[in-house]
DNA sequence: TTGAAAGCGGTACCAT
DNA sequence: ATGGTACCGCTTTCAA
């Protein structure tokens, strides 16, 4: 301890005895509320300064009901955690937004029960107003907390299972956009290796690459893997190729399958694009770093992120809950891959 | 909102009521302390579950002078937030810790100067009852805010720039045994892509480097970048190679760095590690994706985050602020490349 | 424009 | 084991 032990934190009772006014004007100075004359403002500086007030939070928040912070709540799974290129773009959006509108962020991470269990009690306790919230779980103790509390929210990625704000991308409509793209640049027999089934993004953009296909789509060129990673890319490339060696485009699920995908092209002998043309999702770090870059659909992640915190932000406002559901753009960003 | 308007959340004084009891005994009760007769137990329980009682934080905070949250303060430049693999881990292994003590982690992103001054007040607002600082920075308003308030914090990677705990690693030393084990397979003209001069951790890394090469130590072999990038890599490895064509042997400032020099040295039409032996820093999520897999140093990510968190809880248990400054051990992980 | 006083929702000490 | 009762530090009417 560097602060000697008997000295007290200063009060606002103590910077109101050394300003020579009440409580309630310090607070409308603190505030800034009008209704403060400039020789209080004045006084209250100096004696502010003199005495080393800072403010109590907690004393703040529960006197006038409300925090001024929002929640980041990040539920995925701790490998997805690591692995997922976006989840930080999106968190400087909505840091982005929330500081704009002097929003303290709070980002809350789950990753255990016991965490699924107080994080929920810190919702209720009062400790932010609102809630920004990336998960892959539907109905939890925390959908099920945000929604009794009747918490403004809005969740990012997945629709909730929860009646509640939404932000995310049409991932059917952008992968059925970047596969008629493939298509158009004259591949014949094209497959896919589609990561993810067990969730929305993944089985939409399967649902997006079939329907792109119409009559020409063909199952056997469909191989599934678990994860959007990079060792599920290469294995998912190698079963593909055994089954259709005269496969002449892939659609890879996300850049980091992609990036599997052409380093097992490779190893295989064919290059890319001459003899297979590859394309991605995500636009992630990954579509720079492959050799050739990819072709890929954009996710707008840091724009996700400041949507949701808007979002948030409205409801905040006016006070007005009702469910929206935003879509944001996802852009082809063609690159030599195909 | 699913409540009607006007009811009130509950209070404990609604439970003492409906229980019977008074506000200690509640207190005592939710606070898990003895001295609470079973009967008492069993109409508070009932009370609670009637009057859908949550207790609230800003009110609990401000009696019992503490919040039972530490902060996790993430100070980095946009970009490096995005880019450091490290980070996620880190932040994990300070959830893990905390979580076991049944603490709340925040994670508070400071991006701008405005999020500076707002996180700093959040310190001084009682939110937080301690914090783990990743921070590039020295003696800002945060680390003067920590120090200040004479709250228990551990910072990560830097020594902080103020008296306070710090757990990191020896990337002197590391790089030095490293190197040596690059001299050890007999490469005879070995370069380094130095990177990140400015920070402390790019400048040890070239320190090992250098004395563990001693007398035979060329210093026109050290190319130097400014980031622990893919694409600094490349084009340091370029001009490595323009100036040292005949040089065997290349010690990466970090993975990143490193799988750039690998790309670059393929283009050359070097083989790696037949012609040249390369090794990296980090043993990141890159360490397994270039081809071939890296040779380097195992950075104890998620080791740091938790000794972090640890050493807070033991200055929050203890109440002793004592500086400590811990390194943890790097091992080398020997992988193709080298 | 300002001061007084009543909360906000708990905790913790003390007497019983 | 329990109840009573001062606070914790700030906001917010309301009257002046």
């Amino acid at each position: 301890m560097n602060a000697p032990e008997g000295r007290r934190r200063a009060t606002v009772h103590d910077v109101a005895l050394e300003a020579g006014v009440s409580r309630g004007t310090i607070s409308r100075y603190m505030n800034g509320e009008r209704y403060v004359s400039a020789e209080a403002r004045l006084a209250i500086e100096a004696a502010i300064e003199k005495v080393g007030y800072v403010p109590n939070g907690a004393a703040r928040n529960l006197a006038a009901r409300r925090s001024m912070a929002v929640g980041f709540i990040v539920h995925e799974p701790h490998a997805l955690f690591l692995e997922d290129p976006n989840i930080g773009s999106i968190m400087l959006g909505a840091n982005t937004a929330l500081s704009a509108a002097d929003y303290q962020m709070v980002t809350l991470i789950v990753d255990s029960e016991r965490d699924t269990e107080r994080v929920a009690r810190y919702l209720s306790g009062g400790f932010i107003d609102g809630a920004v919230i990336v998960s892959a779980r539907t109905k939890d103790p925390i959908s099920r907390a945000v929604e009794r509390l009747a918490m403004p929210s809005a969740f990012v990625g997945h629709p909730p299972g929860v009646l509640a704000a939404y932000v995310g991308v049409d991932n059917r409509g952008a992968a059925k956009a970047i596969t008629e793209r493939l298509v158009a640049t004259g591949r014949r027999r094209i497959g896919m290796i589609a990561a993810a089934l067990d969730r929305d993004s993944g089985s939409d953009r399967l649902a997006g690459f079939t329907s792109a296909l119409g009559s020409r789509f063909d199952p056997a060129l469909v191989e599934e893997v678990p994860l959007y990673s990079y060792a599920a890319g290469v294995a998912g490339m190698q079963r593909l190729l055994q089954r259709a060696p005269d496969l002449d485009g892939v659609f890879a699920a996300s850049d980091a399958v992609a990036a599997g995908a052409i380093e097992a092209l490779r190893m295989a002998g064919r290059r890319v694009p001459e003899d297979v043309g590859v394309v991605g999702f995500d636009d992630s770090t990954w579509a720079t770093r492959t050799q050739p870059p990819l072709s890929t659909v954009h996710q707008p992640a840091e724009g996700l992120g400041r949507a949701a915190a808007e979002a948030v932000l409205t409801q905040l406002e006016t006070g007005d809950l009702t469910f929206t559901g935003t879509m944001l753009p996802t852009p082809i960003v063609w690159r030599a891959s195909a």
